[in-house]
DNA sequence: TGTTGTTGGATACCTTCGCTATCCATGTTA
DNA sequence: TAACATGGATAGCGAAGGTATCCAACAACA
């Protein structure tokens, strides 16, 4: 398969696609010559990973680097690659070195009994909540956040259910990459569906 | 409160108060002079609230203009803000016009039993992570959403919980305005945090 | 054996976003 | 009155994510 190939197949153009060779999201194709390559379609399918990853889920070039070497590196290993690969996702931008962690978000692991890595980037996501409530003036007791931790248990255990059956490591790595990132716009929208009926709910009790 | 007050309470930088002020992020304050304006407790609160919408959650400049408008016009029932001033607020950027909403999504709401708009956003987002993952080869079963579904219920009611007891209409929309958008990254995290707990308790378990 | 068109690779450029710096006329304040 | 601050307008900047152009090497057909 030429480059022009998987360009259209994929619908990206030649020239987005120099430029994720160029930016290293995608590995280069076979080299025939000095200026013919070959791609197969593992590239393909590499290619839409990306751009479902940045279009869908408006990660960052550089994050989706990140995200994508991760999984190259332990695409046998689901524990690892949950841990290390999308802890390389920031889902808030920077992590705000200058944020101390606050003692509230220890204490809510402890309370719920989680092992959590002492550097994952989720760690530090819930603690700039947190500190952002109180700086607005309206803090947020972090016993609040138990019901929702203990529905993102159940969650959790949902997600990986869904990768017991599958046999292929690869195979189990992407689908767990999609899941868990992937799928974020659409848990967030089942949220805001869900509002607006428990909303409407509450309303017609009146 | 003169704009520099403003400025040094906010650790906003006066340009970019400016730069809110010509966006319309900000109202105008009250004009003393031709060259002087005089800004009060509300303005601080409004760009506190700007810079978490803006910094932590990740909201572009002009989606939190038509978020804080919504705010603004429908202080007072918590139903229509909802619905309507967090339903301009899209998940995935450019709702795609292009993408007609598979009928799984309609499906999926009618199993549920829910209700909801039409022209609801989060519709367009859910339907968008569908339809990429069918494109990915790795379709994703309406089916599967549906106990994300119910958890995201219970979260919702956990959401509507919190403003209960809250009197004020204008602080109950803010409140719902920061529980539903600010608290995003947090219950993502959360994910993350659970799913690498229950990650590792399933690797222990062998 | 041309000659025409395509390919990969490199480089420069473009557009949008979110600020930021500079100007300047008008005010305030010491 | 002199020095400095303020509000408002305009222009510019740096990063991000592409896009357009150029060019030498090559393939393939006549």
């Amino acid at each position: 398969m030429r480059m022009s190939d998987l360009s259209r197949r994929s619908g990206v153009s030649v020239t987005t696609i120099k430029y994720y060779l160029r930016e290293g999201l995608l590995p280069a194709g076979r080299q025939l010559s000095a200026t013919q390559a070959e791609y197969d379609e593992q590239h393909l399918r590499r290619l839409r990973l990306i751009r479902a990853l940045i279009g869908v889920r408006g990660l960052s070039v550089s994050t989706t680097r990140d995200v994508l070497r991760a999984l190259d590196e332990h695409a046998g290993d689901t524990h690892i690659l949950l841990g290390l690969a999308l802890g390389s996702i920031r889902i808030v931008e920077e992590p705000e070195e200058g944020t101390p962690e606050p003692a509230e978000v220890g204490a809510l692991i402890k309370e719920l009994g989680w092992q959590v890595h002492q550097s994952a980037p989720a760690r530090a996501a819930l603690a700039e909540t947190l500190t952002s409530l109180r700086t607005l003036g309206t803090p947020l007791e972090w016993r609040t956040l138990l019901p929702y931790a203990r529905l993102a248990e159940q969650t959790a255990a949902v997600d990986l259910d869904q990768l017991d059956w599958i046999d292929d490591p690869l195979e189990v790595a992407e689908r767990a990459l999609l899941l868990t990132v992937l799928l974020e716009p659409a848990l967030l929208a089942l949220r805001r569906m869900a509002q607006e009926n428990e909303s409407a709910r509450r309303h017609a009790e009146d």
